[in-house]
DNA sequence: CGTTAGCACTCTTTGTGGTTGAGTGCCAAC
DNA sequence: GTTGGCACTCAACCACAAAGAGTGCTAACG
């Protein structure tokens, strides 16, 4: 509990980052062959116990070496003191995928998760805006049958939002594109949440004298948001295969836990931008998600956005025991790029 | 070889029921305890011995009960006698989820491969048809920013696919809105393909004396088809999970293997519509799909349409030693009330 | 001739005991 | 404060035995 010396920390981060590279429990015997230390395994086994003894360190039994516990972890990444540079090799890479694609919102968020699907042996993620929160660029009625309308919505992004809804009335294809031209006039720089609040406001204003138009346009409106589009937001992940080649998750029922969270995807949202949030980089260790299924993962992630509007959050899921220093600047690189091409 | 006898075909139905039930190697003694046999272990031994010869079962190792070949639960698929009625339960929960959504394509195959991933312990799988053979209801060009262009086409039955395209020239909304209003007029119950055919046609042919709007719309076309919407068909897997239930599964290379096809999606849709097919319902086991990968697993599969024209394939992939009795059934009421309401 | 009991044999599974080796904790000496 | 030494713990490995399931084969039976 008291403060560590220079020679703990020294003691600790090395233990870290061996075990980050071996995956073995790590004894004193071990470190002490390593050339940064001129110590003796006793004198290490001695750092160790007190590392032990204030929680950053544990054993998985009594006669193994010791690995680091989560705050052992978060000592590590809050006084990492290098971080790797992100290699031209991925640079490259994630300029080409960024590059080759349309660049739509949902395009360019697929893009990243899928490149750092790539480049690291862990799962990319990305949570995607509330698309109430988008601003909106062209709205579109489609006839499908009788009084069932789809209802395409297009963002600024390039985002692109369909939904279905029953009208009152049965109006003809020709009314619609109408009413489209009408509201897409009105539109500015409104987000989806903006129509509906001006919508529900005009209609209680309940003046007469619209002209027709406006009225049919406002009841269509009306229907529309009835239906309210339940899909606020969401998390797209890639590479989750990539997890089964830790050791840490050969265990069948472990790995069963966590993808069964991956499907449900409602609990890595809550993850992702649950916390009061803001920070540029965030790093989630083991039970610091207060996910119980997600205790023995780490999160890296970090704010991708557009015109400096926050959209979301993009990063990597992967064992505790994840190599921090190189996945850290790469989520913050994959993050920046993705934002500048969202600015087009 | 040669043919078999009632008694052979007898012992292999139980042996394979049996082997579906208890995912066990099922021996001579277990058999002869049976009450649907009267004769003792060692003249049932002679039986298998010959169906072993037969290529009807095999044997994992000398001192092991007999197990059912990708043949013997052919065999037993074509020639099985009693199908388990869909329960009402089911025929329930199938109702309620298709009714209760919106009734745009891809939602009603969500719905139906979401039922059977809830119904059976395998895995939901359903093609979507070619995005170019769907007949066109409405196509909208949107501008996004100077030449960049979406194009969002959505079909009759409410599919929804998005293009972003580059323009030769920029376009205003306006201007685009009127191609749009033009190229829906003229649409008519072209399929996508169709409509790409008419386009080049009209180009080729080459003659002066269009109005200019005409004109204009063609060459957008033209750039738009140039893109050449890529996502021609795709699958939708549900229930990925169910897999690891399954004993058979849990050799972690094994099931590495089948999840990494199930990402590529490419071999299973091969798998689904690659057969010259047409039968309404399909039953492929083992190595009949031709795809290594997939050995250990079957699919049962059935055709859903619209209007009498096929759509896709619905269906099931589990292991070979799957419950056939009760899922060819179920996966067949599954298609057809699929289709039922896709004809709204 | 089909059927059956019996028997020897095979091969997996399970359990046991011993050995090894890595690693710890503690103590005494430097 | 550091180090060497020593007793102790515990997982991992191996060999070996015993059990059990199941087979193939043969001889006898109705």
């Amino acid at each position: 509990m008291e403060a560590l010396s220079a020679r703990h920390i020294k003691v600790l981060k090395a233990v870290v980052e061996d075990y980050i590279h071996s995956g073995e429990p790590v004894g004193s015997r071990t470190l002490s062959r390593s050339p940064r230390f001129q110590l003796s395994s006793a004198t290490l086994r001695n750092v160790m116990a007190d590392l032990k003894e204030s929680g950053f360190l544990c054993q998985p039994h009594t006669s193994a070496g010791r690995i680091p516990t989560d705050l052992g972890f978060r000592f590590y990444v809050n006084n990492l003191p290098a971080f790797a540079a992100v290699s031209s090799e991925a640079r490259r890479q994630v300029r080409d995928r960024l590059a080759g694609s349309g660049g739509r919102l949902e395009e360019v968020l697929q893009d990243g998760v899928f490149t750092l699907a790539q480049l690291t042996p862990y799962v990319g993620v990305v949570s995607l805006p509330d698309f109430r929160q988008m601003v909106i660029r062209h709205i579109r009625f489609v006839k499908l049958h009788e009084r069932r309308i789809l209802t395409v919505i297009v963002s600024v992004s390039g985002a692109v939002q369909n939904v279905l809804f029953e009208s009152e009335t049965v109006f003809s294809q020709d009314q619609l594109n109408r009413f489209s031209n009408y509201l897409n006039a009105l539109l500015g720089n409104l987000t989806l949440s903006g129509i509906k609040r001006m919508v529900l406001q005009e209609m209680a204003s309940d003046k007469q004298g619209y002209d027709e138009l406006f009225a049919q346009v406002l009841a269509l409106s009306r229907s529309f948001f009835a239906q309210d589009p339940e899909q606020q937001s969401d998390v797209m992940l890639d590479g989750k295969l990539n997890l089964l080649e830790h050791p840490e998750f050969a265990d069948v029922e472990r790995m069963k836990e966590i993808f069964k969270t991956f499907e449900e995807k409602g609990s890595i949202l809550k993850i992702l931008d649950g916390a009061l949030g803001g920070e540029q980089l965030r790093v989630i260790i083991g039970a610091e998600s207060c996910c119980r299924e997600m205790r023995h993962c780490s999160l890296v992630t970090a704010e991708y956005g557009r015109e400096g509007r926050s959209l979301g959050r993009v990063g990597v899921i992967g064992p505790t025991r994840m190599d921090y220093s190189r996945i850290i600047p790469l989520v913050n690189y994959i993050a920046d790029a993705m934002s500048r091409r969202l600015q087009k």
